[in-house]
DNA sequence: ACTTGACCTGTTATGATATTACATTCATAT
DNA sequence: ATATGAATGTAATATCATAACAGGTCAAGT
């Protein structure tokens, strides 16, 4: 198991973690510039409004509802029907730009996109921001207590709810 | 950690595995004799309307949404509006006896009430069969995941989507 | 027996989330 | 320039969920 030990790793495989001070617009920037690769390397087309959809779930670390998103997409000149912004989703959770939240029924923008990863999520129930934790530890042990019952899994949501840092603070 | 060695150990501890051959009748039964103890010992009413949507979601070891619980309903002469299904799901839910599925907006019955249980679901893709396994080592995997950022979990929901032992055979 | 109060059920109405189907436009390669 | 497939726009509808209120039931205390 590779465990970085220098930062330059240690940025790239770590969750950026989004409950910590950060320079977001940097971690936007980043975001975008990552999706940019991924797509043209893809052969795929990062177009206006899914460009739109990512860069509206980049501005917080948390998660949008479709309408929400839907809303936004409407005042900037886009149509504002749901089909809209769920193709937009759709297109950007299909290629690891985005992650959909089932607890939430929402969707976040992905934190590291380009990079091989098996999200977990922590949901902060207080102010709703949304981090990526690596899930490839507790899959293994899923993949362990699934095995003996003859179930092969091909995929799996991981969403925690509870405090993050601030808000942990802020209640004691 | 408890590791049960003894058969009647396991029967309390382990997942019955939805996924095998069994006699479901008695599974049946048994879990509304649990049922109505874990109730009993808490005060707790279980009326008509919980009770047959308990029976109904055990009928199947499969998810099932509020809507076809209330048509259900319905034909048994109870209400059919929504709040009726929604509201006795609720109730199963809260206490242990019906877990929520988050991926298929659907209700599956506890296949162990009135166990302290941690369960992670696996639900085959191809027949839609739920089975619950134990979530606790990939809890504790999430935990130490979470550690490091300052969050603190309070709830996991933890869902793997896949083939079981069935379709997998049969696909093959 | 009557009252009270808590809880449960039924119903209306509405809100929130998501998809189907089809028409139109756009980008691109020939 | 134009045929092609992909993307977008729009209308309509399906699906999932809750708020608010009106009665009904039942047990405890009087």
């Amino acid at each position: 198991m590779p465990t970085p030990q220098n930062p330059a790793d240690a940025t790239a495989m770590m969750p950026v973690p989004a409950f910590a001070a950060h320079d977001h617009a940097h971690c936007t920037a980043d975001a975008l510039t990552r999706a940019e690769a991924v797509t043209a390397a893809a052969g795929l087309r990062l177009t206006p409004v899914r460009r739109r959809v990512l860069e509206i779930l980049l501005e917080e670390h948390r998660a949008l509802g479709a309408y929400d998103v839907l809303a936004r997409l409407a005042t900037d000149g886009f149509g504002n029907q749901p089909p809209v912004a769920y193709r937009a989703l759709e297109f950007l959770v299909e290629h690891g730009l985005a992650h959909r939240i089932q607890r939430l029924n929402a969707f976040t923008a992905c934190t590291h996109p380009g990079e091989a990863h098996a999200p977990a999520f922590l949901i902060c129930r207080t102010c709703a921001t949304v981090a990526e934790a690596e899930a490839a530890p507790a899959r293994a042990a899923l993949d362990t207590a699934a095995a003996p019952l003859g179930f092969v899994i091909e995929r799996i949501t991981i969403e925690a709810m509870g405090l993050c840092p601030k808000c942990r603070d802020a209640s004691a």
